[in-house]
RNA sequence: GCUAGGGUGGCGGAGCGGUAACGCGCUGGUCUCGAAAACCAGUGGGCUUAAAGCCCGUGUGGGUUCGAAUCCCACCCCUAGCGCCA
């Protein structure tokens, strides 16, 4: 969320930063909401300070009766400028709750991700002497993944992993949480459930509620991604600067909808379930970006180990999430597709997210409390690592060979196909 | 799920229809070579900020009343016991 004092006082910023992003917005109403809420608000403080009044002198009141008209006489203009004042606030806040964050200066203009910066490359695309597979062609040969049991379990979108596959799946879950908790992240698992509050925090409500699962008759969201979780551990706390930056990595399964997206991404994904190990930090206003670059590094350091080639890329403005103020996108290599496909992203959302969990640190210099900035980047997305190592790891009589530093957590070196 | 008790500032804890005591902690100031102690002030949010000031705030939302932390209703959460259970 943006601060209403940089709105009221430098609405200029907030102008340019919805221009670059490329995205129409109401700002001007915004604007006008807010001047209008606080001239009413003004208005409404002093009709209660007049009733306060009339209301104190009642006990030594001798004319009881007259008093009490001329307090239900004010008390009919309050009634009807509180609609007025509520209405308004609820129409400002609808908007601001839907303005998106500033982006970095550092972020490149673009209008939409054709015009994302590659920033790195890393690894060679390996030679094939022979026509690689699609990992759903492969997973589907092996038997290690069920798309038609898992649709007759949950519906379209979902789908099953079975033995090597499951355990494949496993151990890339562990092997991310043990390479992770090495670099100082603290491992959490926490509940799959998140408050409506919660979601708030990290701004995937309001404005994206048609794209999480919902408990009926509750007030409870199936994560979309770790992030909602640890980005919320610290809501409405107030930190110490010395206990600065914070480090925290788990593994959850994610839900989304997906709604109105068409399903242009075969196999596993694009689904409404999957696995991933997330990264989040929180940091002081003044390393942020540091901690971003690391934080890129620690993603990257997965697919360097695994051995998969992949690249770097920063989303230019017009592509930026909605929370974000600079976003890096980690690309996985497919031979299949002969293209790079996003296993992770990683973004500093400095402190808009801060402001909508009020999360608050002290100390550091600061006479006031400040906001922290939160980070969060995917480290990795575990289905579509899977589906990447298929791919880059299969030899040509279709069976896959297992990337050494996973072989510890499989128990086996090769994936065969079933003899049948 | 049932029954009972309970939700008040960072924490403890009063008030139980007249507009939120007090203590601790924390921050700043005085004092000091420095610190402690002591003393003074501040320590929820908002509006206005030149200052003074004003409004809201006792788990959440309604209701009664001139006036609600206090009375009524619904919901949420916590604790204990019972039930159920991986």
């Amino acid at each position: 969320m943006i601060d209403l004092e940089i709105i009221r006082k430098k609405p200029e910023i907030v102008e340019e930063a919805l221009k670059k992003r490329n995205i129409d917005f109401p700002f001007k109403d915004l604007i006008e909401y807010d001047k209008q809420y606080r001239a009413k608000l003004r208005e409404l403080e002093k009709l209660r300070h007049e009733k306060n009044l009339l209301t104190l002198r009642f006990p030594k009141e001798e004319n009881k009766e007259k008093l009490r008209r001329e307090i239900e006489e004010i008390d009919f203009k309050i009634k009807s400028l509180e609609k007025e004042v509520d209405s308004l606030k609820e129409k400002r806040d609808y908007l601001l709750h839907r303005l998106p964050n500033i982006p970095h200066h550092s972020v490149p203009y673009g209008r939409d991700s054709s015009e994302n910066v590659v920033v790195r490359v890393v690894g060679e695309p390996k030679k094939f002497s022979f026509r690689p597979k699609a990992h759903y062609e492969l997973a589907e040969e092996l038997g290690i993944v069920d798309f038609e049991r898992g649709t007759k379990l949950a519906g379209a979108g979902f789908y099953m992993l079975k033995g090597k596959g499951a355990i494949l799946e496993r151990a890339l879950i562990n092997f991310m949480l043990d390479t992770h908790k090495s670099k100082g992240y603290k491992e959490i698992f926490p509940p799959i459930l998140i408050l409506g509050s919660g979601a708030f925090g990290t701004g995937h409500l309001p404005k994206f509620s048609e794209d999480m699962y919902k408990i009926e008759g509750e007030d409870l969201w199936l994560l979309p991604t770790a992030e909602l979780a640890l980005v919320n551990i610290h809501a409405n706390e107030t930190l110490n600067y010395k206990d600065l930056p914070l480090y925290y990595t788990a593994y959850t399964p994610c839900f989304r909808k997906e709604a109105g997206r068409h399903i242009d991404l075969k196999g596993v994904l694009r689904v409404h379930q999957f696995n991933k190990v997330e990264l989040v930090k929180i940091t002081s206003p003044e390393s942020s970006y540091d901690e971003l670059e690391k934080l890129v590094n620690d993603a990257e350091e997965i697919l360097k180990k695994l051995g998969i080639p992949y690249r770097v890329v920063m989303l230019c403005t017009g592509d930026l999430g909605f929370a974000s103020a600079k976003t890096y996108d980690i690309e996985a290599w497919f031979p299949s597709q002969n293209k790079y496909v996003e296993v992770s992203s990683c973004s500093n959302c400095e402190e808009f997210q801060a402001r909508r969990a009020n999360i608050k640190f002290v100390g550091g210099g600061r006479k006031e409390p400040e906001y922290v900035h939160t980070l969060n980047g995917s480290g990795l997305a575990i289905g579509r690592t899977f589906a990447a190592l298929l791919e880059n790891y299969q030899q040509e009589d279709g069976s896959i060979l297992i990337p050494e530093v996973l072989r510890k957590y499989t128990g086996f070196d090769v994936i065969e196909r079933p003899s049948s």
